[in-house]
RNA sequence: CGGGGUGUAGCGUAGCCCGGUUAGCGCGCCUGCUUUGGGAGCAGGAGGUCGCAGGUUCGAAUCCUGCCACCCCGACCA
């Protein structure tokens, strides 16, 4: 392990990829910029998963699981969606292997080819509303309101770990519903409970708003979207959510008829958050000593690390440090003592500080004698020795307050790299020097947008749904526009 | 697909230019003793197709040819 780790987010991987999340790259290139998330950095995935899943059930949505092969002829049918993922696709044109004639050993079976090429789902719009169209012919079978949990391939010209990996996990939610109006409010609220995950559990303040049109999704109407800011400056897109129109459902024909007798296209939205997520989580709080978890999302929230000499020694902080943990566990608190023997408790310490659990209790013979204990948090690095009595109201309260501290350091980073610019100059400069979200004028089109990025690498993170309306002029052009548009260079 | 770079033990590397002991070192691993309130110390030990295949040579990790893989930069992108 590296002995200084450093903020910059590009030097993450060097220490997750060996001693925290575990992603092992495998060496074939066949399955290259793949991940494989140990068990501890995969049981942060499944807190994540069971609290956006409870959030999904709490707005109406069940979940359902479709295909993971889509036939090649479904993808022609939208035309923006092709030209979004054409060249990303992972694609099975044979169906079995055989043994080489020539001792070569095994190839793919040349008789086994595919009638119609399988395409492996960079993500599934085509192959639900192929089988939408089998559920919908009336307004009584609106809304529907289906997710998926599933793994989707890409294959990136370039991944990079959680950011942009060639196969990752994710939620996908697929709607339908008998309006344009109710899509849209299907469309917002989605938005609205990534952001409010994103806060409330991950700790990541998140800036919602509208994407430009270069930035939409293949195929939507509208994207909204969530944009982190990571340490480094950088922006991550954490979510989005689309507006599909009802541009999928003329691509597979789907129509229902409505109250008045008419037939008319069904409305769409789709909406999605990956392991990318573990991405943010790791670059938004990660320090020099490893990860920082919010409370809300450790798999330990406390650790309780025994010093002793000799077995009679912990025989008797055993029995103590099991009375703790029982009563943290009451309260539902996740605890782990860790009394291994094949480890010195400062090994211990470093350890799991790297594992980013919040609380750490260190129990000793002076603790014995003193009926206290040392009680350590993640978020500050802060001790302090405190009674053993009350313990598991005091670090009830502590994993409240560190939940709380770890958004609010997050929030006040943001605040500190959240820049104006009224001129190009002064944009480029922040960009160049400093990063982080930069507010300016943009004259709404394209063109402009493509400049700005080419020349600075800076994208149009999104329009953000609260800027106040303010009559300015375009950093680039110079033309009249109405509000401030959010600016960074972006993963 | 273009431009650069790198492949030596589980991980990280030295040696390569200028060919010549038994391929060296750190971390990790194993054994023993001493340690245990912030990643222990000492002693001993195990572990190598030097990316692969050819070639040059008395002799190749080192030189030559071909291939393979990976990394970085660009285009692309959640």
């Amino acid at each position: 392990m590296a002995k200084t780790l450093t903020k910059r987010a590009e030097n993450y991987s060097q220490w997750y990829n060996d001693l925290v999340i575990k992603a092992d790259l495998a060496e074939n290139s066949a399955v290259r910029g793949s991940m494989v998330i140990k068990p501890y950095g995969y049981s942060i995935w499944e807190k994540m998963q069971a609290a956006l899943d409870k959030m999904f059930k709490d707005t109406g949505h069940s979940n359902a699981y479709f295909p993971l092969f889509i036939p090649k002829s479904f993808f022609s049918r939208e035309a923006s969606h092709v030209d979004g993922f054409a060249k990303e696709c992972a694609v099975v044109t044979h169906y079995r292997l055989k043994n080489d004639e020539h001792g070569k050993g095994i190839v793919v079976d040349p008789e086994a080819k595919l009638e119609e090429e399988l395409i492996v789902r960079p993500t599934s719009e085509t192959i639900i509303w192929n089988t939408y169209k089998n559920w919908i012919q009336s307004y009584r079978d609106l809304p529907i309101l289906v997710n998926q949990w599933a793994n989707v391939v890409r294959w990136e010209m370039r991944t990079r770990l959680f950011l942009r990996t060639a196969e990752f996990l994710w939620q996908e939610g697929h709607t339908a519903h008998a309006t344009k109006q109710e899509a849209l409010d299907e469309t917002e609220q989605m938005i609205n409970v990534y952001a409010d995950f994103a806060e409330n559990w991950m700790g990541v303040p998140v800036i919602k708003g509208y994407k430009t049109e270069n930035e939409r999704f293949a195929g939507a109407l509208e994207t909204y979207s969530i944009e982190a800011l990571m340490q480094d400056g950088k922006a991550l897109q954490s979510g989005t959510s689309h507006f599909l129109g009802q541009n999928f459902a003329k691509a597979f024909d789907v129509k229902f008829t409505d109250k008045d007798g008419r037939l008319d296209y069904v409305w769409a939205t789709s909406w999605g958050v990956s392991t990318r997520l573990m991405g943010a989580l790791i670059m938004a709080h990660s320090d020099d000593n490893g990860l920082v978890l919010p409370p809300k999302l450790a798999p330990i929230q406390v650790v309780i690390v025994p010093i002793y000499k000799g077995s009679e020694e912990l025989e008797a902080i055993a029995e103590k440090a099991e009375r703790i943990k029982k009563k943290l566990q009451d309260k539902g608190i996740s605890v782990k003592f860790d009394d291994r023997d094949t480890h010195k408790p400062g090994w211990k310490f470093a350890e799991y500080e790297l594992k980013g659990v919040p609380v750490r209790i260190a129990l000793g013979p002076r603790d014995i004698e003193n009926n206290t204990l040392e009680v350590a948090r993640r978020d500050t690095l802060k001790k302090e020795i405190i009674s053993q009595d009350g313990i598991e109201e005091y670090v009830e309260n502590l994993l409240n307050d560190i939940q709380q501290n770890i958004f609010n350091k997050a929030l006040k980073f943001r605040e500190e790299n959240t820049f104006q610019a009224d001129t190009y100059e002064e944009f480029k400069e922040i960009i160049e020097t400093k990063g982080g979200f930069v507010l300016a004028h943009w004259d709404g089109t394209s063109e402009t947008e493509q400049k700005i990025k080419n020349e600075t690498k800076a994208t149009i993170r999104c329009i953000p749904f609260d800027t106040k309306e303010e009559e300015g002029k375009c950093i680039y052009s110079g033309k009249p526009s109405p509000k401030r548009v959010l600016f960074a260079k972006a993963y």
